[in-house]
DNA sequence: TGGATAGGATTAATCGATGAAGCGGATGCG
DNA sequence: CGCATCCGCTTCATCGATTAATCCTATCCA
């Protein structure tokens, strides 16, 4: 253990002065490599500091140079049990990972109370507890999404916003992935007979996959038959929207894996086979559909990279950077697997 | 928007004093509630903060009052294979919800650069941007634990580490677990060839279960037909020290769920029934043995509750109040579904 | 030899909040 | 009536790093 370890007092800038026999202010150039230094100098001082283990006060810097060095990855309450853990992990995984490379924290803001009228992430977002902020799984009337955009910091959306004209966004194009995922039931498997289990209809993403279950059963002439139930992405949901109905439908789109789940176990329950008698689709490939029997069709969409470029585009931003794009769409990849019949492995 | 946004400068304690006629200094023990400071003078303050949207400057207060209102979680890379997203998942819901509780940031650290010989969590701790942390699934000879452990940093774990005598932790009973789920496959399932899947054995965690495992056999005398194989915690472990002897054991003791899910897979491809002919149990009941089919038997480790636990702890560290327990347990819940052939249910 | 120049450091101000110590005026008490 | 008391606020220093402005001292050239 060093001796300042022992001492358990943190090292300071002015410590490592001291040490050299120079100023806190030349050490503070030393390190950030500045060319007024001499280059034994810097030298002496790094060695000094790292002896010493000096490592900045984060909350000095970010005094100083009005700057936190930190991005905030919000979750909307609401959200909670909208959204599965397993896309909040993969955002999580896709902001570390950029965020990391570019010296910067990460931290998680929660509104789980609304202490004096403001969510828990608007407070840290104007006590500057991070110098930006991506935000994922909003809700489209949310004032709050509102309020940060006006309030001109630094944020980055993960999904669509349509009604938002100035927000960066990041997304991919819900409304033809589902249309192209109810065509493969039709075209593909020859069902004519589709439900479609809808998301939330207060977010986005729920419209917009339901009205690309409607622009599909519109293209192919299967108005009549074809019916969407509202759900909430929850197991559940799928669940009980099914069950009454089991053998009403050949083919259901579920507007996510867990809702594909809930469908299945019902269907089961009834004893109708899957994919046989009903063809079945999810949404997201979170996780969840992988490892089911039959294994959930789906359509995959790519969290982590979004999460991760949405990351890159705030750097820039918090770095002045404005220019750039606004609005970037990312690439869906279909996953055709057991429940729709196209996987015939056991 | 209130001027104070239009403006886009941040709105600091000054201004609100400047608006109520005071001293920054009074209205800063006015939002703290000082008594020495008049009711009237109170209200007024309360009044042109909430007017102007005044947020404290977190950076200003973490320097002044030496303490950053952050707890860290910190993530080894090493552990970025060996743990899953769904644990994680579960660890970080409890961190955030005590920690929201009580005004408190949740950053999270991981070692994923380790930039001039310090892990990214060393330098988030040395930094002070939190003022304690808590660790999960970190390996047995991970030296940066006992530094970090020496650096007298508040510091909670989770999980057992048996030679770190000065550690705060909670933990699970792997042991004990281990070998109950074991004997459930011998008592209730009359199963005699016995094959355990280990976890890593350099972490506490696979070696405790797999103790478990051969306490169990020993007791009952079966070691002669037990085997345990090391694996990783990765489906694709299960799946490959399964695959070349399916037909050679009667139970298998995974050490966790993806491993057993693995398993599952090889078996399921050389045509062993489950749990026909094959029991099989796992561990974690993170969310993947619910949902296969069969559904896995498992040991649920309540990573939430634990994650909860452990920062009310590191609250009381950080608070000064270091007197309290230094070693939780908490219980585990076996879940009997139907790869063990417990629940008949499909 | 003297004045200009540049390299290499120092001084001092600043970021915003906070808490100890100080201070003026009104009240209380003997 | 005069001194002590206390209320309510102000003054001032401080937390640690950063940066603009300044200053000192060789060195160089006319």
């Amino acid at each position: 253990m060093s001796p300042a370890k022992r001492a358990n007092r943190r090292v300071t800038l002015q410590d490592v002065a001291d040490r050299v026999g120079i100023t806190a202010a030349a050490c503070s150039m030393a390190l950030r490599d500045s060319d007024r230094i001499s280059p034994t100098t810097k030298e002496q001082v790094r060695a000094v500091a790292a002896e010493l283990g000096y490592v900045g006060s984060s909350a000095a810097r970010a005094l100083r140079r009005q700057r936190a060095g930190a991005v905030a990855l919000i979750v909307p309450t609401t959200s909670k049990h909208v959204f599965g853990h397993s896309y909040f992990m993969h955002v999580l995984s896709g902001v570390t990972s950029v965020a990391n490379d570019h010296d910067t924290q990460v931290l998680i803001a929660t509104n789980a109370d609304e202490a004096r009228g403001l969510t828990a992430y608007e407070r840290v977002m104007r006590s500057h507890s991070a110098d930006g902020a991506i935000l994922t799984s909003a809700a489209i009337e949310d004032e709050t999404v509102d309020r940060l955009l006006a309030s001109g910091l630094p944020l980055v959306l993960i999904g669509n916003f349509p009604q938002l004209a100035a927000a960066i966004t990041v997304s991919v194009d819900d409304r033809t992935a589902s249309r192209e995922a109810t065509e493969h039931l039709i075209v593909v498997h020859g069902r004519r007979r589709l439900l479609h289990l809808t998301g939330p209809l207060d977010h986005q993403t729920g419209v917009d996959r339901r009205d690309g279950f409607h622009d599909a059963v519109a293209a192919h002439g299967l108005e009549e038959e074809a019916v969407s139930l509202e759900g909430d992405f929850s197991e559940e949901a799928g669940r009980q929207l099914v069950e009454g109905r089991a053998d009403t439908f050949d083919g259901i789109v579920a507007a996510n894996d867990d809702m594909a789940f809930g469908a299945l176990t019902a269907l089961r329950e009834r004893g109708r086979d899957v994919p046989g008698e009903v063809a079945l689709i999810g949404f997201d490939d979170f996780g969840l559909s992988r490892v089911t029997t039959p294994a959930i069709s789906t359509v995959a969409v790519p969290a982590e990279e979004m999460a991760a470029v949405a990351t890159e585009r705030l750097l820039e931003l918090i770095d002045g950077r404005a220019a750039g794009w606004t609005r970037r769409r990312m690439d869906v990849t279909f996953r055709f697997r057991a429940s729709c019949g196209c996987d015939q492995k056991l």
